[in-house]
DNA sequence: CGCAGAAGTTAGCCATGACTAACTTCAGGT
DNA sequence: ACCTGAAGTTAGTCATGGCTAACTTCTGCG
């Protein structure tokens, strides 16, 4: 433990006053980067592509391609120029954090404030830059420092040790199985709309009864209710498999 | 009411997916100086030099000067080269849901995440700009609509009407005199530790017990105790005059 | 009234991070 | 092995907001 990075907060000095503009050295483009790279990673730390980096965050590659060179020049990347980048170990550290802010914070505002689940991503997705350390403590205390936030994915703790997923997505189970829905992902706000209406939440036991083929819908059932769920979204929401004794 | 600006919230596209440097157009800059011109102008609307803005916000007059010509280029203040800079209606909506944003945000972070009250200051100023309206809102109702953040300034309305202010500095009272403690300046981290240690809140009343001439102490009691504050903070602090019968 | 110093502005630069257009490298198919 | 299209990079530009240095305007004192 205690392998957290010191970013030492901000606004070093200039603690009183109307500041605004103060000495910000912002690193919002590297976490935003060091974000993207990290889920593109996976388990398998194959380095990640500039195009897939460029595609995830909505620019050019041209200016993915500039920001890696930068990432690199800065510690947080291995950068092999037209063979992709993997995070190095402060990258990780880097991206961490900034997944420990995002989810932190939409489960904060889910549960303190009500905000429905399609929309605290978005939020998240801003404020996940600007909180200072000792907000992200609060927040976690007021929390009870939680290890899921309300998509189900899990939150990195205090030494940004993350648990690692034993989930695979739904899609993989065949008719017959069990699983617990355990997470899916927060950035399609329609899908997560979809799924609230119908009161499917993480946590939830389900039995899939049929697949259809060839990139079908798979139908499963969920507290005795029928749900046939379309491909996308079926390949989106993460299941714990259950073994049959259950 | 129904004056409010419309600035439409954030991200007017890309609802869905993990882009973070979306279409951004910050305005952070504008809002910053806004603030900043709306809390020196004061209630005589004389316009604000553009030193003063600069000596406020931390950054050199020529940064000052350039940013007073683009925010009159945008709308935001009627600008006199060489003669100061005023606010325009449009500014004014500016600096006020800023404003609000800031003062929601500290009584939000004291009351519901009990960080301390010398601390939401710096939170606040740098959050102030990342809130959409949806959580602005979320957050006006948690706590209630409120009119007073925990300093005691007055939070303008969702309408973006603010209370005037018939508090005056409490340096300004002579010995004898009567008044209730209504707010004091949320910039000053140190001064707000000194009054929490004392347990002097707004909302205390006070009575003058003597001053100190040339600039000096002033004397008060509050709930019986006696205090003495030093010219500077009696500057900061700001009473309503209580009249003799009360 | 005139001039010196204060106040304010302009010019030119830096950093961040995006963009387009043009060029280079890589990899797959024959 | 080679060539072509896809992937990636470089060059040059823009916008935001800082900065210093040099210049201009304003103002108050003698």
């Amino acid at each position: 433990m205690g392998a957290r990075a010191k970013r030492g907060g901000r606004a070093p000095a200039a603690t009183r006053g109307h500041h605004a503009h103060r000495e910000r050295q912002t690193n919002e483009g590297a976490e935003n980067y060091a974000k993207a790279i990290y889920h593109l990673q996976g388990r398998d730390s194959e380095p990640v592509h500039t195009t897939a980096v460029a595609d995830r965050l909505g620019v050019t590659s041209a200016s993915a391609s500039a920001m890696l060179k930068r990432l690199s020049d800065e510690g947080l990347v291995d950068y092999e120029p037209y063979h992709g980048a993997r995070l190095t170990t402060k990258g990780e550290l880097v991206a961490l954090e900034t997944i420990r802010h995002h989810r932190l914070i939409e489960l904060f505002l889910a549960e303190v404030l009500g905000m429905p689940w399609d929309r605290v991503h978005e939020e998240a997705e801003v404020l996940e830059h600007h909180i200072s350390e000792e907000l992200e403590e609060l927040i976690a205390v007021k929390l009870g420092q939680p290890d899921l936030d309300p998509h189900g994915d899990p939150i990195p703790d205090r030494d940004l040790a993350i648990t690692s997923d034993d989930s695979v997505p739904l899609m993989r189970l065949v008719p017959g199985e069990r699983g617990i829905f355990t997470r899916v992902s927060d950035s399609d706000a329609e899908m997560l709309r979809y799924l609230a209406e119908r009161e499917i939440q993480p946590g939830a036991r389900l039995l899939v009864k049929e697949r259809e083929p060839f990139g079908g819908a798979v139908v499963v059932q969920i507290a005795r209710r029928t749900h046939r769920l379309g491909p996308q979204l079926a390949g989106s929401m993460r299941v714990r498999q259950q073994v049959g004794d259950e």
